[in-house]
DNA sequence: TTAGCTATTGCAAATCTTTGCAGGTGCTAT
DNA sequence: ATAGCACCTGCAAAGATTTGCAATAGCTAA
């Protein structure tokens, strides 16, 4: 449980109160093995609350991105998070075919953040970064 | 207006109908000299076709957008589009403090690009790609 | 432990975006 | 030039997301 208390701390040093509604989703998000949608957030905890509001879920969600909780994934239009670990750090690619998601190491990045720096002074936020695509396996079907 | 009719072409050759408000669309994205957003769209096209309807702007920037016409640009949760022209190909960087936009050469994206395909098979489809971060004005703004 | 300030919540309404449908219209082949 | 098909459009309603507001409930300081 070490991510939900360092979550909880992120959450409480910066200046946000936890209510139940807050660390409830809190739970629900880091019980979830992958990343997951507005809309099963809210299912699956108002199912332990049931009083809890959807706009609640959406205003706990982005304040949870902004703090950095959690890493907000744009696939398509559809949108899914997941908990911001300190370890495990890592970017993804969506296949476009598939909808499938792979982990990538943020060493691929690199390179590209140091030139953005060195050559425009432009620091990049490269913390919810997602790249959309095609899988090996989709690209071997697609022949 | 070559990068209009380029357009034209591209929606014909994709095999869509180039209807008066699909034209009327276009024609208002190309004379927009900067990202133009959904409702800036519509409004200029409005005024020039009373009867188009909001419905009809959604689903032909999203024709534009797949089809290729188009470049979307995600700023946070806003998007902008701009004309997608055969030369002055570019990528996007957003200031999240300012909001300005700056151009990007693809030729930074290559290498990762690149480092994609040959470490995984996977073909990143980086159309319309764009990074948010800071620029160097609002950086030396913040000391 | 309590009081009080202020952030947060639930509700409802506003706003934004998508979708179903029936009638209208661009395009192709004659 | 025209007929006919399939695609598009406008409208309206559904769905998704955001916002205003009054009541509630964390948190801080005593």
């Amino acid at each position: 449980m070490t991510h939900y208390d360092d979550a909880v701390s992120k959450l409480r040093q910066s200046g946000n109160r936890l209510t139940p509604q807050r660390l409830l989703v809190l739970s629900t998000i880091a019980d979830s093995q992958h990343h997951i949608g507005i809309d099963e957030i809210y299912k699956a905890s108002k199912s332990v609350y049931p009083y809890l509001d959807l706009a609640t879920v959406y205003r706990t969600i982005h304040l949870f991105r902004d703090v950095g909780v959690v890493t907000e994934i744009g696939v398509g239009d559809r949108h899914t998070y997941e908990l911001r670990t300190r370890d495990g750090q890592h970017h993804h690619m969506l296949c476009t075919k598939c909808e499938n998601t792979f982990s990538l190491s943020p060493h691929y990045l690199e390179s590209f953040r140091a030139s953005l720096v060195k050559d425009f002074n432009f620091e990049p936020d490269l913390d919810n970064f997602a790249v959309a695509g095609i899988c090996t396996d989709c690209k071997s079907k697609l022949s």
